[in-house]
RNA sequence: GCGGGGGUUGCCGAGCCCGGUCAAAGGCGCAGGGCUUAGGACCCUGUCUCACAGGAGUUCGAGCGUUCGAAUCGCUCCCCCCGCACCA
């Protein structure tokens, strides 16, 4: 007999296991799970212990059904935040360098190296080989990669060069977030303040002015056919500058960003914003119209001056009403151009004089806008003489126009401000050109993931929803990047495939990685891979009889059977993937399912490590064990659910291991057999049963619920009902080797231990699962087990309440006609008829008002029990009176007391008549 | 705003899809008892309210409704969380 010492069994697990895992090519069934791989850049904490644990259970699982189970990882390193991080260290950024000393507590000579980014990648990538390990996590390690060794960039050229022929990239412009200061795109992981800040895209209405042209930003061009004037701000200096061969008038900040936006931009002359007022402009659509003075109009909002309208928009309207209030410009009145249900003819100056606005500073302004825009969006129609149509449609329609005829572009805003990037410099919008697009628009290609999503098998089944919609949702993707690290696009270099882009059919890789690793990357052409993953073409730089092999090991072990992902990942990757391998690979190779996990918090708030708000993985290896921590997060909540790691929970965890190892151990010593045996073997064929089912389903936490607390259950009535001073019978040694493997998936360390404890060979982790034996299942002596169980809560709660020293107990067992009376109300149909039911029956009549009294109990108790008791029950020839003269003795011990078991109807006490079939009255004396 | 998911007894979290096993699993916390030199270990009991005979009453975000019967079905409302792009 030996101790619980968790570090020993876990070193011990770790070298048994080293190659264990490393899976080849066999005859029989395989199955193949894969993982987002990490982006090592920072410490592993619990929540990424899930994202691999998990996994790793159900592997386990799949492998002791007897299926050859593949579980690869790998490390995703291309983009740029190793970069930044490295740079930040180099910079002496004290935030970055505390994250690193003290969070993730990297020595400090190791340290001193990220100044390189490779060794930051390098560093944790060690580590988190390492802390899976320890996890236990049942990985084939040979097939290990990072996604900038050289022979995945020519596995990703492969993939782009197809990609490229079928169109599928394709070249053009992009408005990106920038910042002249860093001189590169930010994302918004990169920026200070603004993270959420949307891009707008705004036409520019054209309007002339003399020998120039004086742009105005709209996102409703449609409403131009209602301009009444212009808007400037008389004390803004603008600048007269030349664009693209024309001469525009616009303030200062928009000439800056238009210079970022595709224009050629140069500032020729400074123009007081007063000496626009009271001059006039011309368009097509309005006719000629005056320039007034505003002093809402922003210069650093569009181009810095406004078109009017004041039907249509609040602030057009009160501007206007505040100069015709001083008198001026009283003869210009508002052009209404839409219909819209709920207001009149001019809607904005309904809903001002209906809000009671008195002036363009009062504070309900931005809503009132809103209110407007959003009413006349949605339900809003043209006059007949503007066309008639939905505003929803001629918004575009206009837009159209302008650009072909009246010389209209497009200009760019965010609609949040400021925005600044984390170097502190103002961030503005650039058009980045000749980007190339994977292009997720393709409305046919939407098609085929639309229908490849319908075929796959999704875990939870609700996402199905999410993915459908996120389909439909994208639109072109930018796929390659001027910075970072990553594969060059290889029909131009002077692109890198950004990070996304490159990870999308990478569980193909994985079924022969291991193999290329030995092969020069200039040998890999994607004649090579085409052979490989399309079975076509005659590669010359390797040998046949290698191709060959390399072709059969993809083909065994492709399609994936399943991929784990967080759920935040269906939004990009997770379909992604899906447009790809549709792109690449042939029908009978795409991806077989997907499940999709919860998130993880810490002691309830969102667990981020940029935040500070995580718990290392390794700490809690350290503190807890692996098992306890494997158990704790497949317990806590269902793969899809978010779960909580809270320390004490965890800590009692531990405690639940080591019972199940304590009773493992004791159960060596049992020997000879018990009455109850039967019911326990019976049970435990429905503990197995149940597992299964759970873990076929991905309920892991179901699993775990049944294959320990239900046997621990079952085990504790098991043992109350054994003869006295017993210990249990030598069936406790057959529970013990099913125990010990449904549990082998979720902490498998122990139960390895275990396993070599109690003299098995070989390792748990390949011992084939426990199958359920038909054979052993009894339910009559379940089914006695439960009235008898029943029994007993009802003499402990009769015992509680009447506080008494008692001398005796007496159960009444109910007579033959009430259970006549049972049969007949479990069997009815329609319980509000059942009386009638009940007096049909032969000789029930003369019993009159009692028999009445009797079927009300019996409908109540019926409706109490669980529905499928109740079938059980009136099925059953079960002798009531031999259950509980077979538990006599059992009773007796229980209560210390007595037991006598007789007829209710050979007794005159009072209770006796209470007694109802599987509810014996009880007297207790 | 758009899309997805939720609100259950002190807390976490089952159950709701397939209405009666539900006062509602399990865990944590708390209380009492046992064991013990001691215990942050282990075991037992209790933990909505009332009740000295296995019972009754009021609960499952709020409010209506369907039904003999609703945490579970329908409608309305309130509140919370997640994703929304060039980024891992």
């Amino acid at each position: 007999m030996s101790g619980f010492d968790i570090h020993r069994i876990e070193r011990e697990g770790v070298e048994r296991w080293e190659h264990a895992f490393e899976a080849d090519p066999v005859s029989g069934e395989k199955f193949y799970l894969n993982v987002a791989y990490p982006y090592p850049s920072g410490g592993m904490h619990v929540g990424h212990g899930r994202t691999y644990i998990i996994p790793d259970v159900l592997a386990r699982f799949q492998r002791m059904k007897g299926r050859q189970v593949l579980f690869p990882m790998a490390f995703h390193v291309t983009g740029t935040p190793v970069i930044g991080i490295s740079r930040r260290i180099a910079h002496g950024d004290e935030e970055a360098i505390g994250l690193y000393r003290d969070l993730y507590r990297v020595p400090q000579d190791v340290l001193d190296r990220f100044v390189d980014p490779m060794e930051i990648v390098g560093f944790f990538s060690q580590e988190y080989m390492r802390i899976m390990g320890r996890c236990g996590l049942s990985i084939d390690w040979r097939r290990r990669f990072t996604t900038i060794d050289p022979q995945y960039s020519r596995f990703i050229e492969w993939q782009y060069s197809h990609l490229h022929e079928r169109g599928y990239v394709v070249r053009g412009a992009h408005p990106v977030k920038y910042c002249p200061q860093c001189e590169n795109p930010v994302g918004d992981h990169d920026l200070l303040e603004g993270d959420r800040a949307e891009i707008i895209r705004f036409t520019l209405v054209m309007f002339r002015f003399r020998d120039a042209l004086i742009p105005t930003a709209t996102l409703r061009p449609e409403t131009t056919y209602g301009v009444t004037n212009l808007w400037v701000d008389p004390g803004v200096t603008y600048v007269r500058i030349r664009i693209d061969g024309q001469e525009w008038i616009v303030s200062p900040e928009a000439a800056e960003k238009l210079a970022l936006q595709d224009h050629e931009v140069f500032v020729l002359e400074q123009i007081p914003g007063s000496d626009l007022v009271d001059k006039t402009v011309t368009h097509p659509l309005s006719g000629e119209v005056p320039i007034l003075p505003a002093a809402f109009v922003d210069p650093d909002m569009g181009t810095g001056i406004v078109m009017s309208v004041p039907a249509h928009a609040p602030f057009d309207y009160i501007a206007l009403r505040d100069l015709q209030r001083q008198g001026r410009y009283t003869g210009l009145r508002p052009i209404s151009l839409i219909a819209v249900e709920g207001y009149g003819e001019f809607p904005a100056v309904d809903a001002v004089e209906r809000a009671g606005i008195l002036d363009q500073n009062d504070p309900g302004m931005d809503a009132l806008t809103q209110e407007v825009y959003s009413a006349e969006f949605s339900r809003g129609r043209l006059h007949e003489r503007y066309g008639g149509k939905t505003v929803r449609e001629a918004r575009d329609e206009v837009a159209a126009l302008m650009t072909e005829q009246y010389g209209s572009v497009v200009m760019y805003e965010f609609d949040t401000r400021p925005v600044i990037c984390r170097c502190g410099s103002r961030v503005y919008l650039k058009i980045l050109h000749d980007q190339w697009f994977l292009q997720y628009s393709d409305p046919l290609w939407k098609e085929e993931v639309h229908r490849q999503v319908a075929a796959m098998s999704l875990v939870p089944t609700e996402v199905r929803a999410e993915f459908d919609r996120t389909i439909d949702w994208l639109k072109d993707w930018a796929c390659t990047r001027r910075v970072g690290l990553g594969t060059k696009l290889p029909w131009d270099p002077a692109w890198i495939i950004e990070p996304l882009s490159d990870s999308t059919i990478y569980m193909a890789y994985y079924t022969i990685a291991h193999r290329l690793r030995e092969i020069p990357a200039e040998n890999l052409t994607p004649e090579v891979f085409d052979y490989i993953f399309l079975g076509r073409g005659e590669p010359e730089t390797l040998d046949r009889e290698t191709l060959d092999e390399l072709r059969q090991e993809f083909t065994y072990w492709y399609p994936y059977d399943y991929r784990f992902s967080a759920k935040d990942l269906i939004s990009n990757h997770l379909t992604f993937q899906l447009f790809h391998h549709r792109a690449i690979f042939p029908g009978e190779l795409q991806p077989g399912g997907m499940v999709v996990f919860g998130m993880g918090l810490l002691n309830g708030a969102k667990m981020s490590s940029s935040k500070g708000n995580v718990f290392l993985l390794e700490d809690a290896l350290d503190e807890f064990g692996a098992d306890t921590v494997r158990m704790f997060l497949v317990g806590s909540a269902e793969p899809w659910q978010d779960f909580d790691w809270r320390n004490e929970l965890v800590s009692s965890t531990r405690k639940q291991i080591e019972r199940f190892w304590n009773t493992v151990q004791e159960a060596m010593s049992a020997e000879g057999g018990q009455p109850i045996d039967t019911w326990l073997k019976s049970r435990l064929q429905r503990r197995i049963a149940a597992t299964t089912a759970a873990l076929e389903g991905f309920q892991t936490r179901q699993a775990l619920q049944e294959a320990f607390f239900g046997i621990e259950a079952d085990l504790k009535w098991y043992r109350r009902r054994l003869t006295e001073g017993s210990a249990g019978g030598a069936v406790l040694w057959d529970l013990s080797r099913v125990w010990i493997r449904l549990l082998a998936p979720i902490i498998p360390f122990t139960c390895e231990a275990a396993w070599r404890e109690i003299g098995e060979e070989g390792l748990v982790s390949f011992a084939p699962w426990p199958v359920a034996d038909e054979e052993l299942i009894e339910p009559e002596i379940e089914l006695a087990e439960d009235i008898l169980a029943r029994t007993v809560e009802d003499i402990e709660s009769i015992m509680k309440l009447i506080q008494m020293e008692p001398a005796s107990i007496t159960l009444f067992i109910a007579p033959e006609w009430k259970r006549t009376i049972f049969s007949t109300v479990a069997a009815s149909s329609d319980r509000t008829k059942v009386t009638r039911e009940v007096m049909a029956i032969e000789g029930m009549r003369q019993r009159g008002r009692e028999a009445a009294d009797v079927v009300k109990q019996i409908t109540r108790l019926v409706l109490k029990f669980p529905p499928q008791l109740v079938d059980q029950l009136r099925q059953s020839a079960i002798d009531e009176r031999e259950v509980f003269e077979g538990a006599r003795e059992f009773l007796e011990k229980e209560f210390g007391v007595p037991v006598r078991i007789l007829d209710a109807e050979e007794s005159r006490h009072a209770k006796a008549s209470g007694a109802l079939p599987f509810k014996p009255a009880i007297v207790i004396e």
